[in-house]
RNA sequence: UGGGGAGUCGCCAAGUGGUAAGGCAACGGGUUUUGAUCCCGUCAUCCGUAGGUUCGAUCCCUACCUCCUCAGCCA
């Protein structure tokens, strides 16, 4: 990061590491990122990232990419790449190859079948819908289902039909035997095979049962040697079942779960079924648009990796709920960028001023730096000639108290120029200020004017010399702090209608021949990010506003 | 009303039986040709509530309150 980077913060999760080290329970730490490729990475998905491959990072241990494949029906290759990417682009590499738990499909039914011989499985025919009822509720015990007596050699002929496609989708699923009047809702029986004839990304047709999540995360974590399997809060209820399988069949390796909280943030939504619904319903151009959580849609609004990561540092890591406000994100991207990005001028909202006593068709070039304090992002010529743009919002007929900027009378210092003095105004019939007469003192070029103080400094751009450019200005997607707390209530109703305003403004010619995703700083702006898809080198020049600078100034 | 979790500054978040880290924000001041950055300073007699144990408790015990979470052949 720039100045100071956020220290490293103990947490729960390293307190426990640090005490396995230090007891040799593991030699060096193992773990896991385990997406479901069903969509794309969000924010959220970012923090589990920072924490699971930063920990591997931080501790020298390994840390596994595996797609946790077992619903055929909502997964696609596409997702499985963009996850790939986005990893990837946080500056994060998995150990070894990708992993997928659809590789260890044959283990899973081996397995299962041995759960099945111990007669710690059966087969069981109810409808979901009996099996609901039987299921009982959080305070009444559920009941058995007639099939859970079934015999063992029944149990392990009905699987193996169920494998071999003898059954129709949903008419059978294998139980794990585990007990009815748990207080644990996840311990009554839990399904761990369904019968499912759908077409898998990578198995194709070859198999017509799918293993639930449950029971195949664990086996998964112990086949790849994780010895810290890390995941959010609503598994907790998940992990006496996660223990029970490791504990009941024959492998050695039982990685332990701990969860911590998932992170929560103001004016947007992290769950991947209403951001499926966001794309689908057409309300943002798709999942890298660039209002979106996604970690797609954060690069190509320009949000940097190292941004994203100080941000997963800073939230950090607990067991309390939390909600961290957009702000926050914000502030750590700015906060890189404030290092990382170079200074150019751009005018976004443009006011026309005629310079009265500068030469008509005369040019003078003034040397400017890429960056206020580091010397070595270079420099490039700002030209400035008789008729300029500037900010229309750097310009006020009836300025307010503090007023720093233009006005009638009034002077500014130009950014890198002279002090500009505005003699007068040319307003249009229906009285909007169209133009301005302005003269410069030819003085100040390098220097303070004697005897007066100009304290106000405005950006600016020669006519001439612009370059016009597209710039998209981005607000947040929603106009509440939770969208979706209300279940009764459409998140869509909170959507903010003025989330993307596109204008035509102007920028110094130097961006002209900048790569796609090229970050800068529009003095005064914000920060900005050449578009990735639609910028077109030396062609078309897209800007996505990334984030507004500070300003105290707001009143 | 069953089970599992969580409650420390506006927002995150350490911490320990010995008298409350840090970050962000905020607020004051300084520098500044970005009202940005940067620099300096301020910012919890108090750790959900009420009792108890103790020389001493935010950390131990008891009760209570609040919030989150679980009844998919999703993950």
């Amino acid at each position: 990061m720039s100045s100071a980077p956020t220290p490293i913060v103990s947490n729960f999760i390293r307190t426990i590491i640090d005490a396995d080290l230090a007891s040799g329970k593991h030699g060096n730490i193992v773990t896991r990122f385990p997406p479901e490729p069903n969509g794309y990475l969000h924010v959220g998905h970012a923090k589990s990232i920072c924490l699971n491959f930063g920990l591997a990072q931080d501790y020298q241990g390994k840390c596994n990419l595996r797609f946790d494949d077992t619903n055929p029906e909502k997964e696609s290759q596409e997702y499985a790449q963009s996850i790939q990417n986005d990893v990837r682009w946080l500056g994060f590499e998995w150990n070894g190859e990708v992993r997928w738990a659809s590789d260890y499909f044959e283990q899973l039914y081996q397995f299962a079948v041995e759960l099945t011989e111990k007669g710690l499985a059966y087969v069981d025919d109810l409808t979901p819908e009996q099996m609901r009822e039987y299921r009982g509720t959080l305070t009444q015990a559920g009941k058995s289902s007639p099939s859970r007596e079934r015999s063992v050699a029944e149990n392990l002929d009905l699987f193996a039909r169920m494998r071999a496609g003898e059954f129709a989708d949903g008419s059978m699923v294998l139980r794990a035997k585990i007990d009815m009047a748990s207080p644990n809702m996840n311990m009554r029986d839990p399904v761990i095979y369904r019968i499912r004839r759908a077409h898998h990304i990578r198995t194709g047709d070859v198999w017509c049962i799918y293993p639930m999540y449950d029971y195949t995360h664990c086996i998964s974590d112990a086949l790849e040697g994780i010895t810290h399997s890390l995941c959010t809060l609503e598994f907790e209820d998940h992990r006496p079942l996660y223990d029970w399988v490791l504990d009941n069949l024959s492998i050695k390796c039982h990685p332990r779960q701990y969860e911590f909280s998932r992170l929560e943030l103001h004016y947007t939504i992290t769950s991947k079924r209403k951001l499926l619904q966001l794309v689908n319903d057409k309300h943002v151009s798709g999942w890298d648009d660039p209002r979106m959580p996604t970690i797609s849609g954060m690069r190509r609004r320009g949000y940097t990796p190292d941004g994203i990561r100080e941000f997963a540092k800073r939230v950090g890591i607990s067991k309390s709920n939390n909600t961290v406000d957009m702000s926050v994100l914000e502030g750590c991207v700015r906060e890189d960028l404030e290092a990382k990005a170079a200074r150019v001028m751009a005018v976004i909202k443009p006011l026309k001023v005629v310079v009265t006593n500068f030469i008509e068709g005369q040019t003078e070039s003034r040397v400017a730096g890429f960056h206020p304090q580091h010397p070595e992002f270079g420099e490039r010529l700002v030209p400035f000639a008789k008729e300029i743009w500037i900010e229309a919002d750097d310009f006020s007929v009836n300025p307010p108290e503090g007023w720093q900027r233009l006005t009638v009378g009034g002077e500014v210092r130009l950014r890198y120029s002279y002090v500009l003095r505005c003699d007068e105004l040319i307003k249009d019939a229906a009285g909007n200020v169209v133009e301005l007469r302005c003269s410069i003192d030819p003085d100040t070029l390098g220097k303070n004017p004697v005897g007066r103080k100009v304290k106000g400094v405005i950006h600016w751009l020669s006519v001439e010399h612009a370059l016009p450019a597209e710039i998209r200005l981005y607000d947040r997607l929603f106009t509440v702090p939770e969208p979706d707390a209300d279940k009764n209530v459409d998140f869509c109703t909170y959507l903010n209608p003025k989330s993307l305003a596109v204008v035509q403004g102007w920028v110094e010619a130097v961006v002209r021949e900048a790569a796609s995703e090229t970050r800068y700083q529009f003095e005064r702006l914000g920060y900005f990010c050449t578009d990735r898809y639609a910028h077109l080198p030396g062609k078309k020049i897209v800007f996505n506003l990334t984030a507004t600078l500070k300003d105290t100034w707001e009143k």
